[in-house]
DNA sequence: GTGCTCTGGTTTTTT
DNA sequence: ACCAGAGCAC
């Protein structure tokens, strides 16, 4: 944390700069528009949105409020690039999440009617660097074999060195968990700050543990390195250094992109931003990064909103185009998000502003006795909207995953659909990751995360057989074969697993492969889980993403790179399709609107979070995420909390920090009659 | 060495 | 409510 004075200077040093490129703002001028376009850009777009879509060369910081064409920009201005002729494949789109690109490439696709769009390069940082790695592995002298280590693989690799080591105990400091671990290793990659400084600054009293933290980072460095494993900072970060590195490689990829256009640009993190600076290094590559600093919602994830800040300091000649009209939300709503916006300290000045001329419906607060009577009335709410709106165009959006448990009780009562975005990942579920590192065994024999999982499934098999198995396994180099020299082959488990990779080697495709290791699988789940009939459930989404890739290769990256997040309520009937209310964090939210907006759990400590109140940055960073959220809603907008709610260390009766610094008129309060019931 | 039970400490957001 | 680590029986 910042010391007060501290954290004024740096905000008086970005104001600075952000008022140096806010001087250089490109001044609106008639762009020449040949009438050979099959698009009619002057018609379709307002001028600064014509602007960031037609002024192709340079460096150009585009500020996009909410709601005021970000996507439409961006989808424009690749129909013009390609309506210009440049070739599709020298263009470079990323974006948050892979979704968000395909949409904008089928949007090109639409609008200029043909499939050109089809080979601009497009996809999340992550998916990008793990395509050039897999591509150039030879230039860069890597294996190809790699597998990606998710943040749960990332942890238990931590685990494992840490359960080697002999930590000397020290008297009133326990030696932090492996989660711990992880996120200072994590936070260090991508703030670009040594760990030592880093528990200095932010763990002081980890201090006296430093080395032995240190220790276990080199040696989970080193066995990554040797064993072909990445997690999400080395992708990043293995790609920037090549390109720093390796001038063949530099120019290669230099010569392939001249257009790279960055979406979402106030949540890239350093590592992302020095990546992006080495692509467009050339002054011939145009760059056009996109933003609103009043969104930037990841700074727990290493992003870093100077980025954006800093833009003009990194490109000198950067121009600057603001995007300011909402094309989105009623004027209250307007006014309301504008009211939040106005508590924020620092930023590039801008005043959302409209055309709508009906006024549409305030934002109302309403605060009830129970959470579950907050539930309650969310779902009466939806019930009655739903007589004009399919239940598709509303959301209930909440800070954490957890919040949402009373509503979705009380939507499958009512047999309401819905769709649930976030909170615990299909993924992380321990019969999802069981399976699949069969799958990564195969793909990359020295995957020794992997192997450690399915050996100690087994019964009769420990820690210590295990370790010693993957340790054989990892020297030998042979896969599963190496099983077959093992001391502990004489066990009869060992020899049934060897049996099943024999099945899987002469399994002629993906699907084949699954059939396999499932019903070996599940045999093994029934002794480990009693709601196993339940997860297996979750076999079927696999078996579909199996349909869906021609290789392994591709199926294990879009598992670790863009894992399917999203859970179909089984509420009945699920043949309803599409039409569900999406509950959603807020974080998932991003990007997306919906016409109604339900907003709960909005509790001081809930949301904000209690763990960010003394921190003036990362509270203001609660309070973008409070707008973010906000600025979903089209037409109405529905904050709501319980008088009082408790979790197992905290209690909450405050109505938000972020609700009561605002002019009351900018919303109605409506504080609902104390009933008791029981 | 394996696997069970007990206890004490901790809850946010995700590529 | 859930996990990690310690202690203990086989």
């Amino acid at each position: 944390m910042l010391h007060y004075e501290q954290l004024k200077a740096k905000q008086q040093r970005l104001q600075n700069t952000i008022d140096q490129l806010e001087n250089r703002i490109t001044a609106v001028q008639p762009t020449q528009l040949s009438d050979h376009f099959r698009i009619p850009y002057a018609q379709a777009l307002n001028a600064s949105q014509l602007q960031a879509v037609c002024n192709i060369d340079g460096k150009a910081l585009v500020i996009a409020g909410a709601g005021s064409g970000k996507t439409r920009i961006l989808t424009y201005r690749v129909s013009f690039l390609l309506e210009n002729k440049i070739a599709a494949n020298t263009i470079l789109l990323l974006t948050f999440t892979r979704k968000s690109a395909l949409e904008i490439k089928h949007r090109v696709m639409n609008l200029l009617g043909d499939q050109a769009a089809q080979h601009i390069t497009s996809g999340t940082f992550h998916g990008f660097c793990h395509m050039l790695l897999s591509r150039y592995s030879q230039l860069l002298n890597l294996s190809a074999q790699f597998t990606v280590l998710d943040q749960t693989d990332s942890t238990e690799a931590l685990a494992f060195i840490k359960k080697d080591m002999i930590i000397p105990k020290k008297n009133n400091t326990i030696f932090p968990k492996k989660n711990t671990l992880y996120k200072i290793l994590s936070s260090s990659k991508n703030t670009l700050i040594s760990p030592e400084i880093y528990i200095e600054t932010h763990y002081p009293d980890l201090i006296t543990y430093t080395d032995k933290i240190v220790e276990i980072f080199k040696q989970y460095e080193t066995y990554k390195k040797n064993n072909h494993l990445y997690d999400y900072d080395d992708l990043i970060q293995t790609v920037a250094e090549h390109l720093k590195n390796n001038s063949e490689f530099k120019q290669l990829i230099q010569a392939r992109y001249h257009h790279i256009m960055v979406d979402e640009y106030q949540d890239t993190n350093l590592p992302q931003k020095e990546l992006i600076d080495l692509l467009a290094e050339q002054p011939s590559c145009a760059l056009m990064v996109v933003g609103d600093d009043n969104q930037s919602i990841y700074a727990f994830r290493g992003a870093n909103y100077e980025n954006i800040l800093r833009f003009g300091e990194t490109y000198h000649e950067a121009t600057l185009i603001k995007l300011e009209q909402n094309y989105r939300s009623t004027p209250h709503i307007l006014n309301f998000i504008n009211a939040i916006a106005d508590q924020m300290t620092l930023s590039y000045k801008k005043k959302l502003f409209s055309d709508q001329i009906v006024q549409g419906m305030k934002p109302t607060y309403t605060r009830f006795m129970q959470e579950k009577q907050e539930a309650t009335w969310i779902a009466e709410q939806i019930e009655h909207y739903q007589k004009s709106l399919s239940f598709h165009e509303m959301a209930v959006l909440f800070r954490a995953a957890y919040q949402s448990n009373f509503i979705q009780i009380e939507l499958m009562k009512r047999h309401i659909p819905f769709t649930m975005v976030g909170g615990i990942k299909f993924i992380e579920k321990r019969h999802i990751k069981d399976i699949l590192a069969y799958f990564r065994v195969i793909w990359n024999t020295s995957d020794f995360i992997s192997w450690h999982r399915i050996l100690l499934l087994l019964p009769g098999i420990g820690p210590s057989a295990a370790k010693k198995m993957v340790q054989h396994i990892v020297t030998e180099k042979t896969g599963f074969r190496a099983l077959k020299s093992s001391a502990y082959f004489k066990k009869e488990v060992i020899q049934t697993l060897y049996a099943v990779f024999q099945k899987i080697e002469a399994s002629l495709s993906l699907l084949d492969t699954f059939d396999y290791i499932e019903q070996y699988y599940i045999e093994q789940l029934k002794q480990l889980e009693d709601d196993w009939r339940i997860r297996i459930e979750d076999f079927k989404i696999l078996k579909q993403l199996c349909l869906e890739h021609s290789t392994l290769h591709l199926f294990l990256a879009q598992l670790a790179l863009d894992p399917p997040n999203e859970m179909q309520a089984l509420s009945q009937n699920n043949d309803s399709g599409s039409d569900g209310v999406t509950l959603s964090t807020i974080h998932s939210a991003k990007g997306l609107e919906w016409d109604t907006v339900f907003i709960l759990a909005l509790l001081d400590g809930q949301t904000p979070h209690y763990k960010t109140l003394e921190d003036p940055e990362k509270l203001e960073e609660e309070r973008k995420l409070f707008y973010v959220a906000c600025s979903r809603a089209k037409n109405r907008l529905h904050l709501t909390s319980p008088y009082h709610a408790a979790t197992y260390t905290h209690f909450f009766d405050q109505p938000s920090q972020f609700i009561t610094e605002l002019d009351p008129s900018s919303l109605n309060w409506i504080d609902t009659p104390a009933l008791f019931d029981l």
